[in-house]
DNA sequence: GTTCCGCATGAATCGATAG
DNA sequence: ACTATCGATTCATGCGGAA
């Protein structure tokens, strides 16, 4: 078994097992929004929250070996109440990540704009989670080109040019740049994004509620993969990284223990691969 | 000499030295961004990363003694990187106050709409800061109703004042899901706000550059005290802190160990006290 | 009196160069 | 080898002069 027997499949296990399988330096994105901590135990699947990194350590481990030397693993997370305070399990992730290897890159944000309401005497609705960006060399893959946002109106700002100074440029070109020159301009007009990622959550288009809306790893796997590359999430959930990576020609490997999140996923990517070659532009 | 001896006045010295002159228990909100770490060591305060935490510890065992048990502590701080990755002295500091009986009850973010510019092949500009919130008890005072946002006035005011330019500036970034998208915050009345603050920073146009813009402090102050309270800040550098908490009919208290930023501070102070009544509305 | 445009500048970071 | 300094890159913002 190797890493192509899994390509665009969700598997059904525990990603502590299932990982073993992939071959070394295999994957060159990983993102995940692994089970939260969670002190109730009741719930299967359920870590708790003074036990998440040790839980998590092991299969990090896993995830660096099958991580290509220039890939990246960005993990969105945020730690709980409680007892009224912020657990520090993920600072204490983040700490024990670098001693395993782990370069701590940069942290991301999710900056949510609707979210869940609520108001609680002592905190405000917490609208931000952290999405770490992990690597294991100095130098790794990022196509920041893939994920530049447009700066202005670009209609108006190029009715605007084109009726002042720039209309002599245009008028020297006539006949064949006008094409070329709009392509200029709109270089001009599209700008690097910053480290915070200001995003809606997506509460599902179906019956499901994500844990991220799919701009988020597909932001990502723009920013951080070329097409054909390969996309692992161990924790898939309901398949929504797996779902973006496809739609991004992108190959994809989740992995999902829970029965219930499995069969959804499943669902989800059969859908997504249905779909005719009527793909979105990016 | 006890803390009413400095009520309303900037002091010129080390806050390792002047805050054991407090009275125990006299300070009701410590509001502060301290120096951020820095390597280089040519100017004069710059402390490094890997001494950050144990600089900062003796200073935080004062800030303890002089707070009120229902008091806050708020430290606006953000790492640097260093060698391609985050530096994790920011971690590390929440744990050693966490250690030293501090309760970490809250991050809030500070999401800075205008940054620095850069460009770099690792990584994009970095939007955002921590606001710690720490305390010394659960139970703490809290006046959340004194941060309610009018949401519809505030974004017709706002849209109203930008003028075209601007607000094809301002709007650029909604549609592709980074920035601030005004239409969601039409149309309703009052609402609590969440635990990121999205605030642009103060640049340029005064003959300074605060570190942080006032209303960031005035959102903390407006908080967590109530008029007539005490606030503490013992890294004051151009005195933004010491100026809001006047501005908020509240007692302020300012500690600044470099001699251009105290100079700086006490015109601030003199300018924003010689100010008749006629205060802004918050 | 408005509106518009140009421009300086900021809690930045990297890579190269110099000591 | 290691540290310190400098130039290049880059965009939101507000101010001031121009139209």
């Amino acid at each position: 078994m190797t890493t192509s027997d899994f390509i665009d499949t969700i598997q059904h296990g525990d990603s502590l097992k299932v990982l073993p399988k992939l071959s070394e330096a295999s994957v060159n994105l990983i993102v995940t929004s692994p089970p939260y901590a969670d002190s109730r135990k009741k719930t299967y699947g359920g870590i708790h929250p003074d036990k998440y990194v040790e839980w998590f350590l092991p299969i990090s481990d896993e995830l660096q070996r099958v991580l290509t030397g220039d890939g990246s693993f960005v993990l969105n997370i945020k730690e709980k109440v409680v007892g009224g305070e912020r657990h520090t399990y993920v600072l204490e992730l983040i700490l024990a990540l670098k001693k395993r290897g782990w370069l701590w890159t940069e942290e991301y944000l999710w900056h949510k704009r609707n979210c869940a309401p609520g108001k609680w005497p002592n905190r405000f609705r917490d609208a931000w989670e952290r999405c770490l960006h992990f690597t294991k060399d100095k130098k790794f893959k990022m196509n920041q080109d893939a994920v530049m946002v447009p700066m202005g109106d670009w209609a108006k700002t190029r009715l605007k040019r084109l009726s002042d100074n720039d209309s002599r440029r245009f008028n020297s070109q006539a006949g064949s740049g006008f094409g070329k020159n709009i392509a200029n301009w709109v270089g001009r007009e599209m700008a690097y994004p910053t480290n915070v990622l200001h995003l809606a959550t997506e509460c599902g288009n179906k019956n499901h509620s994500a844990a991220f809306p799919k701009e988020l790893p597909s932001w990502f796997i723009k920013l951080f993969t070329d097409a054909g590359d390969v996309v692992l999430d161990p924790f898939a959930g309901s398949g929504t990284a797996c779902v973006a990576a496809h739609e991004l020609d992108r190959r994809f490997i989740g992995v999902e223990l829970k029965d219930e999140y499995y069969r959804l996923a499943l669902e989800n990517i059969d859908e997504a691969m249905a779909e005719p070659a009527q793909r979105k532009l990016i």
